[in-house]
DNA sequence: ATAATATTTGTAATCGTTTACAATTTATTT
DNA sequence: AAATAAATTGTAAACGATTACAAATATTAT
């Protein structure tokens, strides 16, 4: 492999030059650029990356710290991630904490041994509610959970608001007895939580809340048990597309089809939402976009490390379909 | 931040012996060992990874290459894939390649950029069909898709026989007319499709397949066409879970219900085939752990470079669903 | 033409480890 | 107890870039 020392004799000039040339550095004459350009052409030179980074302190490179890739939300915020970083020629260490706080601090742990330029981060509830950015020896954008008071930059849902809007879009479909199934452990599933509570309360009906830990075995077992309460509700929303998918498989089980006798709704326009018969109605997020949004806030903070925290704050669609048919209708 | 001449002055040995501490190696004292460590602790000493990988000339990282995280199929195996990688210590770089051989040759630079200790891909066949191991300066373990003359270590599903197995399943149901929609551009699609054309033959059936490209659009209307063909197909069977996805939107756009009058199968048990009513007959393959073995069988190539190059074939399970019920049944 | 300034170039130190090799200490054999 | 072998330790040279700083050259102003 060709050094940078090669190439400097090649082009009959010194590393220094190569290397400006390289970085892209201004102060350096269009011949001699030239003729460092051929130099490395002719020994197809590449730069040692260990010795950059070990010289300029600088990695090019960025966390991103998820629950579980496997979850369709953050398959695809990981791909803008990467879309994003890899235009911009740094590299990404995608990390799975699986909603375990301690293994979310051994990664963030690992950020630092690695010297990252900077992190995302969707956090659980432990880690958000002690979360510090100056805590960290690199910036962090949080993304998708996030705190009305937390002082850091991030991008998230319009989570109260989306859920406001679907519970009352059921209401006024004609739905009283409306179940709202939620991830207790998770910000989000507090905020929709929030938001369906009071679109209840506005409306003068009473909540039928339940919060479970946000897996589908988890969500399949509160509608079961929903299914054999009497009276029966007459909508089930889901806070979430794991939750979702639970109380799609357990209204099957039961043999309870929807919108009759019982309505369903919930988060995230997965496909299979539009597969099942007749639809089911969901708020879809944004997620590609929310992702980008976090790498490009990312990538602003590396840059300006001074500026002011900010946060994006992005709207949910609600999508209409026949699970939320008008009832009676 | 602490470095190792902070810690020998603290433990009052050599950086020698820290460095041998902290890489586990033998010969060094019990008695130093134990106040290396001690100094370790005090200090909160961890080394600095870039100064480890530019005079070690490792990196402990691997790179996968797949067309699209987004893929069901690879975000299993991605999942797979950095859950061993971590347990042993090394990172993963990601690379979506979007089934683009550019794209594809571009990370592949880019993995020796990194010089990583190893590669996983999932090649195009182009890519695939001028795959030389020696053109690389890693090992590289294709997973999913590979060739039968490909001298390369390589994890994959059985698919022509399972393609066999699926289509004998269908003509046992009492189908003839059995049309295949296959991802013409891939590996995969082109032995599942023999295995499709064997199974027809072998039971005097005439066959109708149609190639596409792999995207749920394509099939989509490669499926709208043959819903209009008369005279129509007994059954549809897809080729991954792409492009099942895109007949089932198909047949539902023509109102054609299954398994009456067209009978549905394909690759791939995602959680919707469970869902749609009445549930559609897959092959269910085993992508966890054909992620897991294909890690497995990089880290032992690296370990031992010149062992016999391997081949592990799993076998896919049919799971029969009401979409391939017994015909007339 | 000279001085002052701006631009371009080169030299050499530096980043923080690992590791070859030599030196030392400890254990074993005679 | 001396000689030999084995185990442990330390010294210093890498690894291959970046980047202060100084030196050289080119440009502009007087």
């Amino acid at each position: 492999m060709a050094q940078i020392k090669d190439v400097a004799k090649q082009a009959g000039v010194s590393v220094a030059s190569v290397s400006r040339v390289m970085a892209g550095h201004a102060g350096v004459s269009e011949a001699t650029r030239q003729r460092v350009l051929d130099a490395v052409q002719a020994l197809d030179y590449r730069p040692d990356l260990a010795a950059r980074r070990l010289r300029s302190r600088r990695t090019d490179t960025i966390g991103l710290i998820v629950s579980d890739i496997r979850n369709p939300f953050f398959t695809e915020i990981s791909r803008a991630v990467e879309d994003v970083a890899y235009q911009h020629r740094m590299r990404v260490i995608l990390c799975n904490a699986d909603e375990d706080p301690e293994k979310e601090a051994l990664y963030l742990d690992l950020m630092r041994d690695e010297n990252v330029s900077g992190v995302i981060l969707s956090p659980t509830l432990p880690t958000l509610v002690r979360f510090r950015s100056s805590d960290y020896p690199f910036p962090v954008v949080l993304v998708d959970r996030c705190d009305r008071d937390t002082a850091a930059d991030a991008v998230v849902l319009d989570n109260v608001d989306s859920a406001y809007r679907l519970t009352a879009h059921l209401i006024e479909r004609g739905y009283r007895r409306i179940a709202f199934i939620y991830g207790v452990t998770s910000a989000t599933g507090r905020q929709r939580h929030e938001g369906y509570v009071t679109a209840m309360a506005t409306h003068g009906l009473e909540t039928l809340a339940k919060g479970v830990p946000a897996t589908v075995e988890a969500a399949r077992a509160a509608a079961s048990e929903l299914a054999r309460s009497r009276p029966l509700p007459d909508a089930l929303a889901a806070s979430n597309g794991l939750i979702l998918l639970g109380l799609t498989e357990a209204l099957r089980e039961a043999k309870l089809r929807f919108p009759q006798p019982i309505a369903l709704a919930g988060f995230d326009d997965l496909p299979w939402t539009r597969l099942v018969e007749p639809g089911i109605t969901v708020i879809a997020q944004p997620t590609y976009d929310l992702g980008q949004a976090a790498i490009d806030l990312l990538l602003q903070r590396i840059a300006h490390p001074a500026q002011s925290v900010r946060r994006v704050v992005m709207r949910g669609e609600l999508i209409e379909r026949g699970s939320s048919a008008k009832r009676g209708g």
